[in-house]
DNA sequence: ACAGAGTCGGAAACTGTTTCTGAAACAGAT
DNA sequence: ATCTGTTTCAGAAACAGTTTCCGACTCTGT
């Protein structure tokens, strides 16, 4: 376990020296520092108070410090985090990179100034390269929620192509021919799921997808409603929609009941849940939902686990179930018109 | 500005044995603690890290870590708290005092272990005995969104009295005679203002308070289902319903919807919101709303000058105004029927 | 060429924590 | 009563990181 004066003897300089570095002092030559910051990313250098070690990891967020934007999500994710801190006993820290970041220090410097042993990183779509930088570095780090190609980079997601399948399935299965997907406009691995998901549903029901029934939007009420509405005054209108997030879904049932559309009777809706707002409205949302905390507690528990356990570059790509949990707003296909009418069933289906 | 060594010598011990006392290491005798810690308080010990000072703050909770009950309102505050800290520079923890607390530690022991200069403490209906216990030990600490009579402890919180008061003068405004009251069971003081307002708001319009109306029940959707189911079926029912917490609303909301019952030309309903549940239902819920990011803003802001200004013993008992926000789900009274029972209209859908 | 300013970094001083060790107290047996 | 072994308590020293002070070196302007 190297200190900094076991770097600075190594490297024939001072403590004071090596403390400055990873300090981000500014009196200290250029060559200097990156000669001391390579040992140190070499040998490991964990800090300390004294001579304890700390046990502190943080959860960091790229930009704003916490969003609140996705509801419920961040609560709970924090409950699970904590809950998986318990275990190793190791204290959390918040941090916010765009605040405390000197923009001329490494990552590994930043964390290790900030005392910290190991880091759960949030991912928005800004911040990809950011966490990408952070696991070449090789700092101890999971990112949580979201997925990725590189191999250096951790995460734990949840999958929800299962579940997502299910869900169009479900839709299927109660006559659905029409049916719309409301995506988020930003490419990302979970609502790629979705989509595969969704493509592959329709097809082995042999059933085409419509790209008229496909719409990209920013993951928010007012896209949920423009969803709607589109879907809606189609020639050949939809009669259920998928919406792949939180908000979307909502916007498309508070709009739905603003122009008096009887769900699930017209029209039948499935959503994404991150918490609990499937059951904030009436009728209940039938919806795919992941469950933040454990994966804020699984990402806990690895993290600290692996620090403990002084494993070098360890990798972790790991995905959880989500589930689909059939509520309210899915019902039988509303009888399309006369001429293909007959083939709709009517029954009111019993999940 | 003491230090673990300034306080040894002056008690004639050895710096070791201050430092297991911080840590709340057994072998230390237990006069022997009680001196030390008299005197860590007395001189208001800060801890370190080498040299420098730590500039942490914590933000405590109870019992769970964090809880997602309550909707957006945790997210929302921490994000507040990120940026009041900002400009002081601090770092924020979070801390379970469940978890990490020895039982036969005090406090003040507890935080300055744990490196922390001050803390912002969340208070729920089971720890206001241990906030005081705080408050007495005199380790810098600030309760966010409660009231406390103790004038040791020190608070910020929402004054929501003169925009409840506004919400049921708007309701009467509107011609309601007979609006209920949905109030949380458990007596806190956000809720007493709320009960004075409508008491207020009530009697000045020459309105008696109608027992019947006024129903106390948990936080929770079901608690407003049944409110709803209540107040709609008295011989003289309510034509409005105010909600004085953000589940019960969106209950109320909820069963409204499911009963067909229609808001607001039927009912009329406010809640109240602590962060923007109140747009995820159609119509816009009319609310009192609380904005907890100013209340962690404010509440971080106060803790870093006060330690950063070292003043011992100071106060802060502070209100910020709540916001009455009128959306979709108050409108004027039904025409009270002239034979009651034409009441319901059954028409269904735009406004 | 020389004076002055700026850069860089080491020694030392000062944090807090832990390990090692020893003194004192206490319990039990002879 | 004395001896022995154990437990309790606490100090000395070693060790962790950071900062202050100061000296050496470099660079620039005159």
């Amino acid at each position: 376990m190297p200190s900094v004066r076991a770097i600075a003897s190594q490297l024939k300089v001072s403590p004071a020296t090596v403390s400055r570095v990873l300090n981000n002092h500014p009196d200290v030559d250029e060559a200097t520092r990156e000669r001391v910051l390579a040992r140190i990313n070499e040998l490991g250098y964990v800090p300390r108070i004294g001579r304890r070690i700390t046990n502190v990891i943080a959860l960091a967020y790229p930009d704003e410090p916490v969003r609140s934007e996705y509801g419920a999500f961040e609560p709970a994710l924090l409950s699970g985090i904590m809950r998986g801190l318990e275990e190793q006993q190791f204290d959390l820290k918040l941090l916010s990179i765009r605040r405390d970041k000197s923009p001329d220090e490494t990552f590994t410097q930043f964390f290790l100034r900030k005392g910290i042993r190991g880091v759960i990183l949030r991912c928005f779509r800004t911040n990809r390269s950011t966490i990408c930088r952070i696991a070449e570095e090789g700092f101890p780090a999971i990112v949580v929620a979201s997925e990725f190609d590189e191999p250096a980079v951790n995460f734990i997601r949840a999958d929800s192509y299962p579940s997502s399948r299910q869900a169009v399935e479900h839709l299927i299965g109660l006559g659905h021919k029409r049916i719309a997907l409301a995506m988020h406009n930003v490419p990302d691995s979970d609502h790629a799921d979705r989509r595969r998901a969704y493509d592959d549903a329709l097809f082995c029901a042999g059933l085409k997808v419509d790209p008229a029934l496909v719409m990209e939007l920013p993951a928010s009420l007012s896209a949920g409603e423009q969803v709607l509405d589109t879907m809606t005054s189609l020639d050949d209108p939809a009669t259920a929609i998928f919406a792949t997030n939180p908000m979307t879904a909502l916007g498309v049932m508070r709009r739905a009941q603003e122009r008096g559309i009887d769900v699930p009777r017209q029209l039948s809706v499935v959503g994404v849940d991150d918490s609990d707002v499937r059951t904030h409205v009436w009728p209940r949302l039938t919806a795919v939902t992941q469950n933040a905390a454990s994966l804020g507690l699984e990402a806990a528990n690895w993290l600290t686990q692996t620090i403990a356990s002084n494993a070098s570059r360890p990798s972790c790509r790991r995905t959880i179930a989500t589930s689909f949990e059939i509520n309210g707003t899915t019902g039988p296909a509303a009888v399309p018109s006369r001429e293909r009418g007959s083939r709709a069933t009517g029954r009111r289906g019993r999940p």
